[in-house]
DNA sequence: AATTTTACCAAGCAACCGCTTGCTAAAATT
DNA sequence: AATTTTAGCAAGCGGTTGCTTGGTAAAATT
């Protein structure tokens, strides 16, 4: 690592014919390990957000943690906000993505002879699954950070938001509603919805990776709670 | 109402023998709506918290609400983050109250009759409803507060909060236990309580009182999704 | 009547905040 | 070879923040 003594200059320094190199050398795009900065500071702001808060968190902090002087971070996002909403935005985008992926693989399995309940409850299941998976896996901090930061968004960016996540829960009503039909969910779809997703997003706050439960723990303990058979 | 001009002095003004009356006049005790600033410090406070979160609420904003000049919360309070502290203390202590009270009155009008599974899932009922109106009842900000602010807690204030909750949630283990034992829950008791009380807890983000479900709706609606009978 | 306590206000300080400006050097393009 | 674009850095501006200080009038106490 080469640091290199920063002499700053008399203040008034003059606009001389010509001009030194000012300042500390910036790197060369090999150094910068080729290529997108862009989304360092979207991941770095990311695990920044989640731990401290987005108010908690300064520009300075998020520039820091990617190597960056103060104010270069607003080369790349125009403001601090629009910085947040990337995190989120980003978050939701390849979640869904991850979904439709997963649930792909899931139909694709699903033997002929299975009776349609043991199907939609696989797919219950599968559902909680990933969604833990989202939420507490290991580098994923954009879901938790969307879900707790709404607050800071503007009203334009909340919309756009709000769309990305019914487009999320779009494909889980169906399997309530499939459940709730055939007797193995109890409780009305749309509360049903609220309800559960509110049990799932709370573990955020209490889930640590270290102890004892894992995530198929948790989804079974989940599956057991919210479906009868 | 009564608001007096403030011409303000030039700014060197010395400090003269018998110095005149500076400034707006303060209230008389009688004015101050007898008593307790203290609290209207800590409901304003709660309110602000609540609506714009710990770190966007300046102590500029909740001296204002209670109709105080910047520095005055500060003779109450060492800190903003003590003002933080005592919204949440004074949550929980209130709410453990009520939820004594509301148990002693369950227990008096159950009938001996009733066979003890009946009698469990009415506690649960009890225990779930209150939960609700702690947390969507009108003029409850405190206990919103400290489920969403826990992160600008100093390390001592969160251990001494944490007990606090696990006196609230002490009541619920047996119950949930019992009703484990009676096959009415199929969930084992810790990540059950985990799971519930994110269910409760979420609806803190979506529930909008003049809308639809009232929290009688609510709590049939969480009965029937954990227990069954 | 004299003193002390309570509950504020006016002013302001140092630190930090998001963000802008003017510049530069390397890389990419023409 | 000449030009344009990209990805930053250095400096700093105006505003806000939590909090402190020095005072004061009214109320309570002695």
């Amino acid at each position: 690592m080469n640091l290199d003594v920063d002499i700053s200059m008399p203040s008034n320094t003059p606009a001389t014919a010509t001009a030194k190199p000012r300042g500390r050398p910036r790197k060369t795009l090999e150094e910068r390990e080729d290529g997108n900065r862009k989304s360092d500071l979207v991941a770095a702001a990311a695990k920044l957000f989640r731990k401290k808060g987005f108010d908690a968190t300064s520009t300075r902090d998020i520039a820091t943690a990617v190597g960056m002087r103060s104010g270069s971070p607003f080369y790349h996002f125009k403001s601090k906000g629009d910085l947040l909403y990337a995190v989120m935005a980003e978050g939701m985008r390849s979640a869904i993505e991850k979904q439709q992926l997963t649930l792909q693989n899931v139909h694709i399995s699903l033997s002929n002879k299975e009776q349609s309940k043991q199907k939609t409850r696989r797919l219950l299941h599968v559902l909680i699954r990933h969604h833990f998976e989202v939420m507490l896996g290991v580098g994923n901090d954009f879901i938790p950070v969307m879900l707790y930061e709404w607050r800071s968004l503007t009203p334009r960016q909340r919309t756009t938001m709000a769309q990305l996540q019914r487009d999320y829960e779009a494909v889980w009503l169906p399997v309530l509603a499939a459940l709730f039909a055939s007797g193995q969910l109890k409780c009305p779809v749309k509360l049903a919805r609220l309800l559960i997703f509110g049990a799932l997003n709370w573990s955020v706050q209490w889930f640590d990776a270290k102890k004892e439960a894992s995530l198929d723990d948790l989804t079974e303990a989940a599956m057991a709670l919210f479906i009868r058979n």
